[in-house]
RNA sequence: GCGCCCUUCGUCUAUCGGUUAGGACGACAGCCUUUCACGUUGUAAAGACGGGUUCGAUUCCCGUAGGGCGCGCCA
């Protein structure tokens, strides 16, 4: 028996949470809740410059949307800096560190000059074994990791197999900064190991900090955690996400309707499978996720996938479950606050009855909260020229040109006609050609389908209707 | 420049040496439907290139090309 699986999300608040990071911490999830483990949840904030509190907030917003739940409170990366000052200490006082002098110009002096050169860009490891007593005074050193300068680093990889790193392609990295403050590679190595976490599950932009984090786990004699590392998520023009893609926070998703169970669908299909599965639930996912079915190579993100998914989604979700899904929705569209404010016990009445219309053609709920403008909408509608001409035109044509023009307005309405009409037609041996009679009934009350005095109510000419009536007769 | 990784239809992917290379999205066409959508049927569409290994390679190895990631006192 082997110890429980404990993984964890690792994201640094310095902006939203981003489509990748959804991912990860969906990987990260499922694989916990199918080991019986627990997912942890770490803010990495140790840069104060551009860490903030509204970050975290959207960070942890985005994974209760997404759906995704962690073990424990937050752990603040930053409140933990004391302790990671303490192993860097250790680690100098051990001789597996040593204090840098180098000033930041320096440094960059030495990188251009790498650069120019075309040479490997590193420390050159002037203070590695410099004796302390040459240090200049008034400078105050930041401490470095003595990285092994030969042999090579192995990472043993669930998802990128057993890759190997030249130790000498690695140089001294900082780990305590020269004000007193720990870097990203030592707390990370410190926080999991003190955190017992067991599987490290991030993207694969962290494979050679992987690398360096392995040596630093060894210096300390530490174990070593299970790796994962995740391709990225692409454009669709396969180049890095940026902001024109998707590399929008969740929150941008959801603002464009996306259901979260279709997010979580959609994200966990790219780049991990399960034979030729695509549409599964959360539950089936987590009892089929596996480690070793993620894919190498870095997917592009579809759009039109999504949608379709979501559309799929939006379809089956009960009608009531929708409509709760939808009014939560609101306060985050554009636009649907003020719809918000309309929303009292009849106006839900109405958006229920109106639901199965809706959300058949609707892919986002964005889409469907444009279907319910008519409902919205004050009475009577304004009628565009060409339904006028239309209308005057009265005669049996008349109501060919009416439906398209509908749908123009209201499609759930039509379709609502169209079943109505439909159904009526059928039941009274009618011919689909002849509508009058259903179109009576319904103004006269006859009919119960939801939209029809809304259908007439946007004709507002009862005479065309009974004229047409007459023609179809 | 150096290191690591990747490469099957336009996109996401299946295939664990032998398949007519499968599915999904998208596209196109038909059916259904007096709108749209849903549904449904069908069509087109792929192993980057070059060498090996093997009776046999999409699958294993090497090289080339292309792409990605990393190379901060950022995370």
């Amino acid at each position: 028996m082997s110890s429980p699986v404990v993984t964890r999300f690792a994201p640094s608040p310095t902006g939203y949470l981003h489509i990748g990071g959804g991912r990860t911490a969906l990987f990260n999830w499922a694989y916990a809740r199918k080991t019986g483990g627990k997912m942890l949840l770490r803010i990495e904030d140790t840069d104060r410059e551009r860490s903030t509190a509204a970050a975290i907030d959207a960070i942890i917003e985005g994974l209760t949307w997404l759906g995704l739940d962690w073990a424990g409170e937050p752990v603040s990366q930053y409140g933990r800096a004391v302790r990671h000052r303490e192993v860097a200490e250790l680690l100098l006082a051990q001789g597996k560190a040593y204090r840098c002098y180098c000033s930041p110009q320096d440094l960059e002096e030495m990188r251009a000059r790498a650069e120019a050169e075309k040479r490997p860009i590193r420390y050159d490891g002037t203070w590695r074994d410099r004796d302390p007593s040459e240090a200049p005074a008034g400078v105050k050193p930041a401490i470095r990791f003595k990285a092994p300068q030969v042999g090579e680093t192995v990472i043993d990889d669930a998802v990128q197999g057993r890759v190997v790193i030249p130790n000498k392609d690695l140089d001294d990295l900082i780990i305590l900064r020269s004000d007193g403050n720990p870097t990203y590679n030592l707390s990370v190595v410190v926080d999991d190991h003190d955190m017992g976490v067991t599987h490290i599950i991030r993207g694969v932009d962290h494979l050679t900090n992987a690398a360096r984090q392995t040596q630093i786990y060894m210096a300390m004699g530490w174990r070593v955690p299970h790796m994962s590392h995740i391709p990225l998520i692409h454009g669709p023009d396969g180049a890095k996400l940026s902001k024109r893609h998707g590399a929008l926070g969740v929150e941008a998703y959801r603002a464009m309707g996306y259901l979260p169970e279709a997010m979580r669908n959609y994200l966990a299909r790219l780049g991990w499978s399960h034979g030729d599965d695509e549409i599964f639930s959360t539950d089936q996912m987590v009892e089929w996720f596996n480690l070793e079915s993620i894919g190498k190579s870095a997917a592009r993100f579809d759009f039109a996938k999504l949608e379709n998914l979501n559309g799929h989604y939006i379809r089956h979700t009960p009608d009531d479950m929708l409509l709760t899904q939808f009014i939560d929705f609101l306060p985050h569209a554009e636009g649907g606050k003020a719809l918000l404010a309309h929303i009292d016990e009849a106006m839900m009445a109405k958006l229920m009855r109106a639901m199965p219309g809706l959300k058949e053609r609707a892919k986002t709920l964005v889409e469907l909260m444009k279907s319910t403008a008519y409902l919205f909408a004050q009475r009577p509608l304004a009628m565009d020229e060409k339904a006028q001409q239309i209308i005057k035109d009265g005669g049996a044509e008349a109501l060919k040109g009416v439906l398209p023009v509908l749908t123009q307005v209201e499609n759930w309405i039509a379709h609502d006609l169209e079943t109505a009409v439909k159904s009526h037609a059928e039941a009274q041996g009618l011919k689909l050609g002849k509508l009058a009679q259903p179109l009576r009934a319904a103004l006269t009350g006859t009919s119960t389908s939801p939209g029809i005095f809304d259908v007439l109510e946007v004709l507002g000419r009862e005479e065309s209707l009974a004229r047409l009536g007459d023609q179809a007769a």
